[in-house]
This record gives structure tokens, C-alpha cells and sequence, in this order.
RNA sequence: GGGCGAUUAGCUCAGUUGGUUAGAGCAUCUGACUUACAUUCAGAAGGUCGAGGGUUCGACUCCUUCAUCGCCCACCA
């Protein structure tokens, strides 16, 4: 059996990606096996897989394929996100480009148009996950629109509207006049902006050469003011309380009213009150029964309500008001403000405080159990920290608006009679049998996309249809994510769970960070600076995608294109180290009937890197349990590169011939790639499907069973030991110039007890380094014209004729004598002192005894070898 | 205005209850056409662990102050 020459890591990509979706193998099933499960953000419908998605589900992955190994029945339910207004804004585009927009287009041929869209580019980035190795349960792949998922949404709406979790009220909320849609606290993201701070006149109506002055940063909502507020204990504003100021511009007289929520330190002092457009003034507005002017259409647009502004947009509309108020006298001066300002999360705009009806829900009462499930350890996340994050937002939770004022998503199952009653009903049979009528009229808004998605661990096994898969998939286990969606997402998800299933969905919350570009910034389409994981994929190969991404992942990543060249060399090395063992090892031993006995061998090299892989097995699997994947990539790396290709590969190019060596290579060889398998699937599934063709894929073979007995200490010290003395050989060589091709004799100096150990293996160290003769004494070598090197307790001396330069030698050497010296002496005395004597453990005070103990011997040595010299 | 995180070799990052000689990969330098791999092999060099102070026998690790960068939250107009 052997494998090409050259490792194609495309073809390999293609094979396995079709295989594994074809062949069904990651499809999960009730079973007697314990079940694991992930939840996974399902990507927005518009969505192409960005570095994010990579990052975040090569990290899914790795635990997935790790759990299916090790023996779970697995389910990872991927997927797709309706997302509202995203996807919405998308067709919206298209509309543009032809002239048309939605309203011209109306209600039901603009959802036909969104479904056509979602079936022509929905499975994007489903098949781009598919490209990268993602392990899931593709014949349960979901959509938050779905029929049964569409039941469950309204199943959750009737029963919290029932529990009076659910209500309707006119408040201000954020307002996105581009989508012209409420929007949640949550999809309004603020950031600071340099704006200004007008400060404008208001002259009192009986005194009009009296005025009070207001401030404020939106100087167009002046016009729909309808009071101005003071602080009732600010006395410069006491004679003004009770009286009225003419608003300037509309000319409508307004009161001043007392309100403790002014503070007098900030601007004037005075605030002007706008009800409509403000939620701070819209409680003014309640405490003092003031009436609420709208002067803005839902598109930003001036209204009538405006005066003569109406018909302009907001912000022109603002400088307008500037200009007028200057040109009248009522502009008092603008100095520069810094303040937050809101903006939509789909599409940026300027995000609205706006008096509108819309639905909500309580908060409070679903937080409860999801604040207690933390708090008791229920629910954990990881890194620890975002704990704070969730309880932080969880306790000062605010009820959330779920209406949105667009089409696409989930109507919401509300039906209203002649009357204006609302009947809240799975269906609109139901509502008429409710209101006693079939004269009814459905509610015109769609949910909030995340009402549908916090509802995915579950709405996905078809609750509330009582069903096995439900059973044995619920709870799930883990859940990936970035920190963005804690709030819109991993909360609300809880929440649900706890209220609707009665048990948490995810005990284990793992917050990963964001990939960024080298310099730091996010990688972003309009920024340019995105690196394409799929460029990538074409270009590196799928595993070095993965397996560099884990490599890099920190904090937060900082990643640019030379980053991946770590993981395609690794698949590359792996290829070449499973070609050579793959070309030396017969059918016969490689088809072998014992499969699950691990070899014996009495090779120091077969017992050390059999020993080596169990070290690292065990090391491996504690890293993926506790999600350190970074780790467990470098044992992986670390065993593989230098413990199997660099030494014990070289070490047994003689001795194919050895059954025993052929029944090591190639056990060591299946068991290396099982183990790598969840990091670089790609090149392990092909390896092994020429290892074992008959035994089916690798990613259905059982993860290595640990042998605790075959970590050997003794070997691998003794093998690092003729490591280090082979090393230090090639370090003269490299020190003097001397070809690696030009043999040596070498003289190793050993303590009695040293020397057993040392003897067997002479003939691996003279093979390795190129030595002829090798002496093994107690007594002390000569020096003369002679290199030298300590290796523990070891001396190796080297004799080199014309080769060395003594001066040169005895400088290098003078130098090394310095360094220990120095090392000697802090250790000296730090052990006389008597205060490390006294409170240091027995065992560290121990161990430094001996470490001083090494270090005088060492000095010793190297001064006797300097005295020698010549 | 609060809160959080980062700062370790030129670059990207490790460093698990404080234990002394701080580790990788890439880049750098030197050498190698060795029949698995030049996406390779052998060797080397490179760090007062952001700054100051403190606790301790002992600090990259714990406390504190500061600096720089980044993130999140917040209805001060």
C-alpha cells in the first residue's frame, strides 16, 4: 500500500466533504450511548462563512468529533437563521437595482420574492461548512421558519401572552427609519459620536425679555416640545416654575414644570421636554400629563406635525432649526458634545427614539431561573469572566420589544375584532372561535428574529410535540460562541429553556474571541481587510485552515494569510511520515488480525515513542476536556513532529526489516492519527482509509484507549539522555565545522551507576551522530585538543586534532564556566539563608540542594577540562 | 460615567494552585541536494515578562498605582 507521492490536499478535501455528507455518518439517533450535545448559532440565511464561522465552528468540531469517538451518541443541528431584517434588507436591495421597493411591491409577491431568496442562497453557507469539515447531523438540518419551528414560535407567543408575560404598549422605542421597524435595546448599538450641543433660548410667554435656555443635541425635536423642565431645588430657576415660555419656531406656549430627573450640573440646567421623541421625556411627559406632539413620519421625514419643516428629513430638518433660530434670535451657541449615539445593527443608520405601540415581554420573571442557573454553577461559562457579563444584564434586564414593523419572519399570532380586542391564538380558526366572530384582522408585525431563535435548542426536536428525540437530545451540552450574541442570544436561550422545557439548554458556555487582521482590526467586507476561509481552504487545504486557527487562538486572534503555512507544513508532514511507514510496513502486518494489541517491543525507540504517544494521549484528552485546544494542537504537533518524525522515524531507517518495528511504526501511526483526527480530519480520514480500508471511517473509530502502564519514565529519560548526547555531538560538529558525513570518536565520561543504561544503547548514538569508536569510562578522558559537553551527569569529550582551536574552545568553554558559576552561587546562597531553609517546602529546598550538588559538579568538570586543555 | 480584558523573543501566542535555567511556531543567522517530506533536515542566536511600588524565603504568576491599546454596558438632555 502507498500513498502518492505528492499529498493533494484538494482532492483529499473533496473526497471526505462528499463522503461524509453522502455516507450519513454524523447522523445521531436516540441510542443506548449518552448523548452530547451542541448548540450552535445558527448563521443568518444572507450569511457566506467568514473567519468567525471558521473559528467558531472548527472549535464545535473538535469537540464533536472528540465526544463521537469517545463514544457518545452526538447531535450537533445545524442550520439557519431566518434573520429578519438582514434578510429583508437584502431583498430590499434587489428591489432597488430594479426600481421597485416593497411597498410598490406589497405584502405576500415581497415574501414569495424572500422565499425564492432564501431557497436560491439559503444553503450557502451550510455547503461552506460542509467544505471545512463540520460534523453535523446534516439530515436534521434546520430553518427558524419551518413549519413545526413556526408552530413552536406561536406555541411560546400564546402561552406567554396567556401568562400576561406578554403585552402591548405605546412607549418610545428605537426606531430604525431606514428598516422603519422598532428594534430591540439590544439591536441598537451605541457608539460615541462628536455631535454638538445647541443651546437655544426660550423667552417666557408674560415677560418675553425673561428666557430660560435649554440644551440639547437634537435641536429638531424642539418642535415637538411641550414643556421645559428645572431641577425643583435649583433655585436659579425657582421664580420660573409654574410659569410658560413661548416655544420659539411653532410659537405654542409651553409650561415649565419641576422635575427631580433634571440634573442641574449638566448644560444649562434646563431641559426641554419632548415627549414623543425621548424616553427620559416620555416620563417627564406621564409624571406631569404633558401632551405628546409626533412630529416625524416612520422614514425620518419631518410631519405635519413640524410646521414648515415638514417634508424634510430629520437631520436637514436640524440644520434648518439651527439656521432659523440664528436668523431669530433664539440661538444662544453650540459647543462641542461627545455623546452615544444609537444605530441600527443591520443597517447602521441613525436609530430613533420613537413613540410607537409594539408588543413586549416581561423580563423579569424568565430571568429568575436563568440568573439562579449560574449562580449555582448550573450553567458555566468559560472563561469564567462573561458570568459577570450575563448576570450583569440579567439582573437590570429590561422588557424587550419583539414586534417589527417588517414582513419577513413569524406573524405574530394576534387577531383583532371589529373592536380593536386582541385575540392571541395558534391559529385564526382559533381567534374566531375566541372573539365569536370570523370578522377579524391579524396583527400586521413579525416577531423579533431572536423570539424565534431563543427557542432552537428545543424547536428543533419539534417541541412541543412530546418525542424521543426531544427526550434524549434535551438538555444539550456545550455551546460555542462569540461574546456578541451573550445577550441576544445564550440569555434569551436560557430563559427559554428554563420556562418552556423546565431545564437549562447548555450547561457549558465557551466564549471565544474575534478574529481580527494582523493589525488588529475586524476583519470586515467593507474594511477589505477579510481574509476568505474558503480562499484559504482552495489555497492551504481545509486542515491548515483549521488546524491554524486553533494554533493562533488566544484572546482574540490576529491572523493574516503566512499564518496558515504552520498548519498546511503539519498535514504535509503527516502525509510523508504515514507515506514512509505506509511504503515499509507489508499488507500482512498492516491488515494484521490483532488489531487492538499494542505491540511489544524491547527497543529502547519502540518502548519510548510507544510511551511518548500514551504521555500525550492522556495530555490531549485532559486538554479537550477542559476546551484547551491550543494545547492539546501543540502536544499533537509536538509528539508527531519531534518525537515520531525527527527521532523515532530516523532512528529506525535501518531496521524495517524488524517485525516488531514494522508492528510499533504502524501502530503508532493509527493510534497518532485517531488522536489528531478532530483538529486536521482531512488528511487522518485518508491516511486511515489506506491503514484500514475495511473497517469504515475514521471519524466513526473509537478515540485511542489510553494504556496508563506504557508512559514509561525511565525510558523516556534514558531516551532524552542519548537524545541530549547526540545533540551536543551535532552541536560540536556545528561548533568546528565538521561535516556530519566525517565520523568521530567520542569518549563519554559516566559514573558507575550511569553507565548500565548508557551501554545498551551505544550503538543508537554512534548510528545517529556518526560515530565510529565510542569509549564508555569512569575515569577521566583527556582533554587535550579535545571539545567537550556536559550532559547531566555526563561528560562527552570529543577529540578533534587540527580540528579545534584550543584558544577558541577554552573561551567558549571559560564562558560556560562563568555561567553556572553564577547560577551556583545565587543557589548557594539562597540555601543559606536561613528564612528559604525555614518556611520553603522540604521538597523545593530538596531539589535545589541537588541542583547546587549538579552545579558544583559541572563547574568542576569544566574547570579540570579547562586545565587540561593544553 | 461604570465594568472587563490585553501588554512575555522582531511577529503571533503558551506559561494550569507563586518554586528559581520563562517555552513554541514564524522570521533571522550558520550549515545540509540524507532515496517520506525543501511545505524538508541539522545547529545557533534572540526576552531586565508594559512602568513604579508592595506582599513573600521566593513574583511572569498575588495586591496596588500608572501608562498604552481594545471591548462591553449606561435614558444625563
Amino acid at each position: 500500500m502507498e500513498l502518492e507521492k505528492r499529498f493533494d490536499f484538494k482532492n483529499v478535501d473533496a473526497k471526505w466533504a462528499d463522503y461524509w455528507v453522502e455516507a450519513n455518518v454524523f447522523h445521531a439517533e436516540p441510542s443506548d450511548k449518552p448523548a452530547y450535545v451542541i448548540t450552535i448559532p445558527p448563521p443568518n440565511v444572507t450569511g457566506i462563512l467568514h473567519m468567525g464561522h471558521a473559528l467558531n465552528n472548527t472549535l464545535q468540531d473538535i469537540i464533536i468529533r472528540y465526544k463521537r469517538m469517545s463514544g457518545f451518541e452526538v447531535c450537533w443541528m445545524p442550520g439557519t437563521d431566518h434573520a429578519g431584517i438582514a434578510t429583508q434588507n437584502v431583498v430590499e436591495k434587489q428591489l432597488a437595482k430594479e426600481g421597485t421597493n416593497r411597498h410598490e411591491v406589497g405584502r405576500e409577491p415581497m415574501l414569495e420574492r424572500l422565499w425564492a431568496w432564501k431557497q436560491d442562497y439559503g444553503d450557502t453557507i451550510i455547503n461552506q461548512l460542509k467544505k471545512i469539515g463540520a460534523s453535523c447531523d446534516w439530515p436534521r438540518t434546520a430553518f427558524t421558519m419551518d413549519d413545526n419551528y413556526s408552530l413552536a414560535v406561536r406555541r411560546v407567543f400564546v402561552d406567554l401572552y396567556q401568562k400576561g408575560l406578554i403585552y402591548q404598549g405605546e412607549r418610545i422605542i428605537n426606531w430604525c427609519p431606514r428598516c422603519r421597524t422598532a428594534l430591540s435595546d439590544e439591536e441598537s448599538e451605541h457608539s460615541d459620536k462628536q455631535g454638538s450641543l445647541t443651546h437655544i433660548r426660550y423667552p417666557l410667554k408674560d415677560d418675553p425679555d425673561k428666557s430660560i435656555v435649554v440644551a440639547t443635541t437634537r435641536p429638531e425635536t424642539m418642535l415637538g416640545d411641550t414643556a421645559v423642565a428645572v431641577n425643583p431645588a435649583d433655585e436659579r430657576y425657582a421664580d420660573f416654575i409654574g410659569k410658560e415660555v413661548v416655544l420659539p419656531l411653532m410659537h405654542r406656549t409651553i409650561p415649565i414644570v419641576p422635575d427631580e430627573f433634571v440634573d442641574p450640573a449638566f448644560g444649562t440646567g434646563a431641559v426641554k421636554v419632548t415627549p414623543a421623541h425621548d424616553p427620559n421625556d416620555f416620563e417627564m411627559g406621564r409624571r406631569h400629563d404633558l401632551p405628546l406632539i409626533n412630529i416625524m413620519n416612520e422614514d425620518g421625514v419631518m410631519n405635519e406635525h413640524a410646521g414648515k419643516y415638514e417634508g424634510r428629513d430629520r437631520f436637514d430638518a436640524r440644520k434648518a432649526v439651527v439656521e432659523d433660530l440664528k436668523a431669530k434670535g433664539f440661538f444662544v451657541k453650540q459647543e462641542d458634545h461627545t455623546h452615544a449615539v444609537g444605530h441600527c445593527y443591520r443597517c447602521h443608520s441613525v436609530v430613533e427614539p420613537y413613540l410607537s405601540k409594539q408588543w413586549f415581554v416581561k423580563m423579569e420573571p424568565l430571568a429568575k431561573p436563568a440568573i439562579e442557573a449560574v449562580k449555582t454553577g448550573k450553567i458555566k461559562f468559560h472563561p469564567a469572566r462573561w458570568e459577570k457579563v450575563y448576570m450583569n444584564w440579567m439582573e437590570n434586564i429590561r422588557d424587550w420589544c419583539i414586534s417589527r414593523q417588517i414582513w419577513w419572519g413569524h406573524r405574530i399570532p394576534v387577531w383583532y375584532d371589529a373592536d380593536g380586542n386582541p385575540f392571541a391564538a395558534m391559529t385564526e380558526d382559533e381567534a374566531q372561535q375566541m372573539a365569536g366572530t370570523t370578522v377579524l384582522r391579524q396583527d400586521e408585525d413579525v416577531l423579533d428574529t431572536w423570539f424565534s431563535s431563543w427557542l432552537w435548542p428545543f424547536a428543533t426536536f419539534n417541541w412541543p410535540e412530546d418525542n424521543e428525540d426531544l427526550k434524549f437530545f434535551y438538555p444539550g451540552d456545550a455551546l460555542f460562541t462569540a461574546s456578541e450574541i451573550i445577550f441576544f442570544w445564550v440569555a434569551r436561550m436560557v430563559m427559554a429553556g428554563y420556562e418552556f422545557m423546565g431545564d437549562l439548554p447548555f450547561k457549558d458556555v465557551f466564549i471565544h474571541g474575534t478574529v481580527r487582521d494582523a493589525k488588529g482590526r475586524k476583519m470586515s467586507k467593507s474594511l477589505g481587510n477579510a481574509l476568505d476561509p474558503l480562499e484559504i481552504v482552495d489555497e492551504y487545504g481545509a486542515d491548515a485552515l483549521r488546524f491554524s486557527l486553533i494554533h493562533n487562538s488566544g484572546q482574540d486572534l490576529y491572523i493574516s494569510k503566512d499564518n496558515f503555512e504552520v498548519g498546511r507544513n503539519f498535514a504535509n508532514k503527516i502525509w510523508n511520515a504515514s507515506r514512509l511507514i505506509l511504503m515499509n510496513v507489508p499488507d500482512e502486518v498492516r491488515l494484521r488480525e490483532d488489531k487492538s494489541v499494542v505491540p511489544d517491543t524491547d527497543d529502547l525507540a519502540g518502548q519510548w515513542i510507544i510511551s511518548r504517544l500514551y504521555s500525550t494521549l492522556k495530555a490531549v484528552s485532559h486538554a479537550i476536556e477542559n476546551y484547551r485546544y491550543s494545547e492539546a494542537e501543540n502536544l499533537i504537533y509536538d509528539f508527531f513532529w519531534n518525537n515520531l518524525c525527527d527521532w523515532y522515524l530516523e532512528i529506525i531507517k535501518n531496521q524495517w526489516s524488524e517485525a516488531s518495528t514494522q508492528k510499533v511504526a504502524v501502530w503508532v501511526l493509527e493510534e497518532s492519527v485517531k488522536m489528531m483526527h478532530p483538529f486536521i480530519p482531512f488528511v487522518t480520514e485518508e491516511i486511515w482509509s489506506h491503514l484500514n480500508p475495511d473497517q469504515g471511517p475514521l471519524c466513526r473509530q473509537e478515540w485511542p484507549k489510553m494504556h496508563e502502564q506504557l508512559i514509561a519514565p525511565k525510558i523516556e529519560e534514558q531516551m532524552q539522555t542519548v537524545i541530549d548526547i547526540i545533540v551536543a555531538v551535532r552541536n560540536i560538529r556545528a561548533t568546528w565545522n565538521i561535516s556530519p558525513k566525517q565520523g568521530l570518536d567520542i569518549t563519554i565520561t559516566a559514573e558507575e551507576r550511569d553507565q548500565a543504561g548508557l551501554t545498551e544503547n551505544l550503538e543508537l548514538i554512534r548510528s545517529r551522530a556518526n560515530i565510529g569508536r565510542c569509549d564508555l569510562t569512569a575515569e577521566d578522558a583527556p582533554a587535550q585538543n579535545s571539545a567537550t559537553a556536559l550532559i547531566g551527569r555526563l561528560k562527552l569529550t570529543v577529540p578533534l586534532g587540527e580540528h579545534i582551536d584550543v584558544d577558541a574552545e577554552k573561551k567558549r568553554l571559560t564562558k560556560k564556566v562563568d555561567e553556572l558559576k553564577r547560577n551556583h552561587d545565587s543557589l548557594e546562597k539562597r540555601l543559606s539563608n536561613e528564612n528559604f531553609l525555614a518556611k520553603a517546602p522540604a521538597d523545593v529546598v530538596g531539589k535545589e540542594q541537588e541542583r547546587l550538588q549538579a552545579l558544583a559538579h559541572e563547574v568542576r568538570e569544566l574547570e579540570s577540562v579547562l586545565d587540561n586543555l593544553g
